[in-house]
DNA sequence: CTCAATCCTGACGTGATAACTCGGAATTCA
DNA sequence: TGAATTCCGAGTTATCACGTCAGGATTGAG
């Protein structure tokens, strides 16, 4: 008797659309929010998590490896142990939690971020698609690597119903100096 | 005796890597900046551009429906028949293309393009993740639509080998105002 | 008129993989 | 000791990207 056996849809987004994270990415920013809202007390389980955002928990427990291997959380074994933030909300941005939960950056091949991943395609030189993908990448990246954490674990900071489409949050400028 | 097997990776695309485009946009958008590069000129066959881009023809044909729907191509049936742009390269806006052959940007299901698709999470309104897709998307967006055809289909105007990490082509300002 | 070159249409196959599940070992606290 | 946790690796399975295939419709050339 698994609690009641409710067959979820193995995802809630229908295939349709382009450019999608997966549920890794989805899953593990929720619980990355989780985590920022209680940073400070002590350690939260994963049982308690997976609870209160009714998400899978054998599940996140694949995904949180990849967290914690990119030091973005810690972790305490044993009774009353559970996982918190590495660092303050604040200094995470959520580029880096992507990224640790999906790999690098990259639309297409030849415009990935992972340099072992230079030199696949062999029409690099030759192709100027290439600028495509490198202006959509470097997008992405700005974009993710323009908000924090601590932007999305504030309960309800802008928009009191919703304000504008596109509510573009504080702490849009500075980073604008990446590698 | 089909050509010669050659036993062709399902994609070169490796399973690693995040946001990435399908081989419907890679090679969809290679095909367009074929067309481009002919435009004035008669229409191409596929065969011929299959052959020239060394992709597989008849799952170009699959891909072209949806360039000929989106009316960013147009056809002539029969012999000598073939594709040719709807209209002038510096008129094709990339976010068109890879909106016709990938569907709607939608990095998220909250944060789709296709209002059809608002509403299917239940945690809008209380979800500040919702933010992070949002940014996302509108920085996805703005890239593709900020390149034409015409940007891309120019044998190699800018960078002589290769310049800057991210080139970063002309045509970057205008339609700063988006919908 | 016939033939070949095209586009067009729909159905089908199939390998990879995202999205999980499962069992159990190691660790810690009460 | 025992309950609560993290940790680890292997197994499962439905879905879908990425094609293939067969045949029909349309047109131009000879």
């Amino acid at each position: 008797m698994p609690r009641e056996a409710a067959r979820r849809p193995r995802s809630i987004f229908p295939g349709t659309g382009a450019v999608h994270f997966s549920t890794r990415g989805e899953y593990g920013t929720r619980l990355m929010v989780e985590l920022a809202r209680h940073h400070g007390t002590g350690p939260i389980s994963l049982a308690e998590m997976a609870d209160h955002e009714s998400l899978p928990r054998p599940y996140l427990e694949q995904l949180v490896v990849s967290l914690r291997e990119a030091g973005l959380v810690t972790s305490t074994r044993g009774a009353h142990g559970g996982y918190e933030l590495g660092r303050a909300p604040s200094d995470i941005r959520m580029g880096e939690v992507l990224r640790a939960l999906e790999g690098p950056i990259a639309p297409m091949v030849c415009a990935s971020e992972d340099p072992a991943h230079a030199g696949i395609c062999e029409r690099m030189g030759f192709c100027n698609v290439n600028d495509l993908w490198l202006t959509v990448r470097s997008a992405i990246s700005t974009a993710l690597d323009s908000l924090t954490l601590a932007d999305l674990a504030v309960p309800r900071a802008r928009h009191p119903y919703h304000s504008a489409p596109v509510p573009l949050t504080a702490t849009q400028h500075a980073q604008l100096t990446e590698s």
